[in-house]
DNA sequence: GGAGAATACATCGGTTACGAGGTATACGTG
DNA sequence: CACGTATACCTCGTAACCGATGTATTCTCC
């Protein structure tokens, strides 16, 4: 999740770590901080797979820049990542949100729609968080107002979805003709 | 989070690691696996820190079972974790949820309004997940439909969680005297 | 000119996650 | 009686996470 935002954001323009880390904290530090104990060591294993480069350029303001670019294999990772997301991507909304931020990297309509699709295919299963049994529970059975509170919630985001997933697929659908 | 549901679903009653794994499975699995290659070691961690207990039983349909019982000391730690969430907990949804399903086990219904607070305080603070430098956008400012997407959603839930979550203050303030 | 904040990068060590693989029993079906 | 499936537990190795800590520069404000 974090190497796809990296990748992401460089896919647009090179950034040095700082400001990258500045980028991904604003796109998803509110829900999940950003070490940079986390950040750097994810960037030496991009650089050491071949996905980006560094170049050191003197720091504008402060202490030298490393200036990171996405070679032609990063980005073609990328765009493998988006158009072949892990299930794991498409069912955890932390990780799916990191997808959606970057899925405009993606120049084909059909392959947006792809992942789309699996991801309406997830929401449409019929899935819930409490069961009687097998039987899933609706959020009026619960006594319980935190379990009642999960549930509502839960329906909400779904229902949201759903709408938002159906109209962007059918304007998708007419752009790739 | 994953302690968290172990420690939650023991504080109701005693269960073995196969049965815990498929309650487990139900809560969280759709959104987030639960490999058994995460969850036995995670036993064994609060085995080891005295919170649980373990006594083997004949399995009555296979192999022999080890059924996990919580220690007094392990019902106190749920309690606190429930209590005193890390601000993670607090921020990521999954791991809200986790809290949230096992809040009723906070006795003191002021605890549990306090919990409630804390994630109310979280959802208040003017957040997004797209800036013109300081200026969070809102979704009609974006050309991408796919981020537009995530401010659409992110917005629904935001909604039907503050209405949940002022309702559910209101009536424990009520129970809380 | 001193303090504090922001910029900029990094390592270390402990903890957690998890895919791959292994072991064994019991039950139903053909 | 072989095969598949469900039950039930486990280890190993690699990867990933992240708090604490360290280093150095520049800018602002008093």
């Amino acid at each position: 999740m974090l190497e796809l935002a990296i990748l992401g954001f460089l896919y647009d323009a090179p950034l040095h770590g700082y400001l990258l880390r500045k980028q991904i904290a604003a796109l998803t530090g509110h829900v999940r901080p950003v070490p940079e104990s986390t950040l750097y060591p994810a960037i030496k294993r991009l650089e050491k797979a071949g996905l980006l480069a560094r170049a050191t350029e003197p720091g504008s303001v402060a202490a030298p820049r490393h200036v990171l670019t996405l070679t032609e294999e990063g980005r073609r990772e990328l765009r493998r990542r988006l158009a072949e997301p892990a299930q794991r991507d498409i069912t955890d909304e932390n990780r799916w949100f990191t997808v959606l931020a970057f899925l405009r990297h993606l120049d084909d309509p059909r392959a947006q729609a792809a992942v789309l699709r699996r991801r309406l295919a997830f929401l449409e299963e019929p899935a819930s968080f409490f069961y009687d049994g097998d039987r899933p529970l609706r959020a009026e059975e619960l006594g319980d107002p935190f379990r009642r509170g999960i549930l509502t919630i839960a329906r909400a985001t779904s229902r949201a979805e759903l709408t938002w997933l159906r109209d962007t697929l059918a304007s998708l659908d007419d752009t790739g003709h």
